[in-house]
DNA sequence: GCCAATTATTTACGTATGTAAAAAAGGGAG
DNA sequence: CTCCCTTTTTTACATACGTAAATAATTGGC
């Protein structure tokens, strides 16, 4: 039933009968290996059981194949769904990925990134945690090898490859929906912990400038140390409707997270967002998390293109690595964010 | 700005003035080198950069300190619950993690395990895909690591140590409280790929003929490929709502996704499912998926305890690597869930 | 069937670190 | 101050595989 167990390639080299170099070649890539060759090696693999050393072969060869990927935290689909992006494209371009999650903590993250310093990985991948990062540790990483942020970039962080959402763009897109469909929306912000949280704030008060509208910024104070995005978006509109405000006005959160939190604070107290709402009330949010559509109501969104992010991030960190980078200039993709129209606003 | 980078130990101990393995024995643990050299090897430390190799370590010691962990879904807030709780629990034990996704694919999960078995981690954590998954590569996994099974456990594979969730207690505690409050709930299956599934499926048979009544069972057929849970929820609702039944009943989802995508089929028929509800419609899940006590009404639920199944699997894995297992005997471990009372149900 | 050119295989050395056994250093008692 | 015992350090070898250079085998042309 189970074959004999073979643990290194010289022992495998005995049992076949082919020197060991040439096994390493065989493993490599079978057609540096002649034919008849390769025939009898997998004959005699057959009948045996091997599997090369993950550690050796990754300790001797140039490249090791390998890309490490740093993700902020692991309860958040936006995260996951880039990560998915992330894995598909390194898969296909025959990478390794290996993800460390940062579990919120920047003591883990800065470990994360001296294990890929330790890992000679080709590349890093990293979504930061944002103001509590480890910003040496970063650079640290970003000076030794090919290096691209993902999804948010620290204001110190401003000279590196970056991918990510064109926040002024997507959220310049709904808060002009917005503001064409009802009243001028408010901004559920959130403590301002979080790069792309501060850009989307920004960019709102652009948006409504720019429409000659007067910006209305709400929930940029912690209410509860460990808050969560959605208890947060709960406890700042049921402090607002239980005063009676902003019942009948637009609101913009600063993510799906938030957002949902915010229909339900709403449907506490009775009211429900939509666009055609008999108290006028609009709920709107950002990223498309993935169950928007089926909260009641569906929540009406700017999707973040993560597909692409998560493409581009690889393809990009591929082009470095390969060291076919036109100068040292850093390259920032932007990806528009495209209106998803549902029933809350 | 930046120190000098070294490479290798042996770098180092020139540098330092230290033979390499003393060095070595310093990076293993401090307290194996006189104090008076410790200081002086931090002294050099302080003034260059340099990571001991993580592939070097790992390939020649005795244990190499990693813990493979595989999860068949990113996109589902369950198994990021559950791997949260693994790393903590590892991190907490001094352990490495490795985490690989399956993807929903059999290859890839496949893959996985081979790629655990070329590291020689210490041992193996793995939640399956289900009927999907290739079993002789897991038992193979099993057969050469010591390997705990978590979530789910393949009919095949009974002989194995298993942490989850003792489906028979949570899906019969759910279903006599859905008996006590209301009518006998009716069974939201769904198609038969998932063991979990077919577990919670007959343990609401087994309540439901206990307590005297008929079980009734929808949802099994699959209503399109590459379906989701949500999805799935909402279609199978959809169409008997859509012919008027159903409405006044209580609906037990099999998973919380799957109630999430039940209720809004019920909404978007105008329907309120709820404890107190006018129609009588009830609608109840079975995970505690974290988004539940958002929901538009908040979902009722039985929890299940994915905090204490980490940290069980992780430490019965070490249980087993440091070899003081009473038996050959493989250990089952069945947490109980716990009703979650919202609003829904 | 023989020789040169080409391809495939092997020899020999390299990779960065762990570890057992041997050597050296240190420390305390007499 | 010396000797013996304990603790540290070092020497020497091991880990599992990659790779350049040298050697052997193969093929094709004549």
């Amino acid at each position: 039933m189970s074959k004999p167990l073979i643990k290194t390639m010289e022992e495998l080299s005995v049992a076949i009968g082919v020197s060991r170099p040439t096994l390493s070649r065989f493993f490599q890539d079978p057609a540096l290996v002649k034919p008849k060759t390769v025939a009898r090696i997998e004959a005699g693999l057959a009948q045996v059981e091997y599997i090369p050393n993950f550690f050796a072969t990754r300790l001797n060869r140039k490249s090791t194949g390998i890309i490490g990927v740093i993700i902020p935290y692991l309860n958040d689909l936006f995260f996951t769904k880039l990560l998915e992006s992330v894995e598909a494209a390194a898969r296909e371009a025959g990478l390794t990925v290996i993800t460390q999650c940062s579990h919120s903590d920047p003591a883990i993250e800065a470990r994360a990134a001296e294990t890929f310093m330790s890992m000679n990985v080709d590349g890093a991948l990293v979504a930061p945690l944002g103001d509590h990062s480890d910003q040496a540790v970063q650079m640290r990483l970003r000076s030794r090898l090919p290096f691209v942020l993902m999804d948010s970039r620290p204001k110190t962080m401003l000279d590196v490859d970056f991918v990510g959402t064109n926040h002024l763009q997507s959220t310049g897109l709904i808060t002009e929906y917005l503001c064409r469909v009802g009243p001028p929306p408010v901004f559920l912000a959130m403590p301002r912990v979080n790069f792309n949280a501060v850009e989307r704030e920004a960019a709102y008060i652009a948006a409504m400038e720019a429409l000659g509208f007067e910006p209305e910024i709400i929930g940029t104070e912690l209410i509860e140390e460990g808050w969560h995005f959605e208890e947060h978006g709960e406890a700042v509109l049921d402090a607002e409707f239980g005063q009676g405000r902003l019942t009948d006005r637009s609101i913009l959160c600063v993510n799906d997270r938030v957002a949902i939190g915010a229909i339900r604070a709403a449907s506490r107290h009775g009211l429900v967002p939509g666009r055609a709402a008999s108290g006028g009330l609009r709920i709107a949010g950002h990223d498309d998390y993935p169950l928007c559509p089926y909260l009641n109501p569906a929540l009406t969104t700017v999707a973040q293109n993560t597909d692409a992010i998560g493409k581009k991030a690889v393809s990009r960190i591929i082009q470095i690595i390969s060291g076919d980078v036109a100068d040292a200039a850093p390259e920032v993709t932007l990806f528009d964010g495209y209106l998803k129209l549902r029933e809350s606003a």
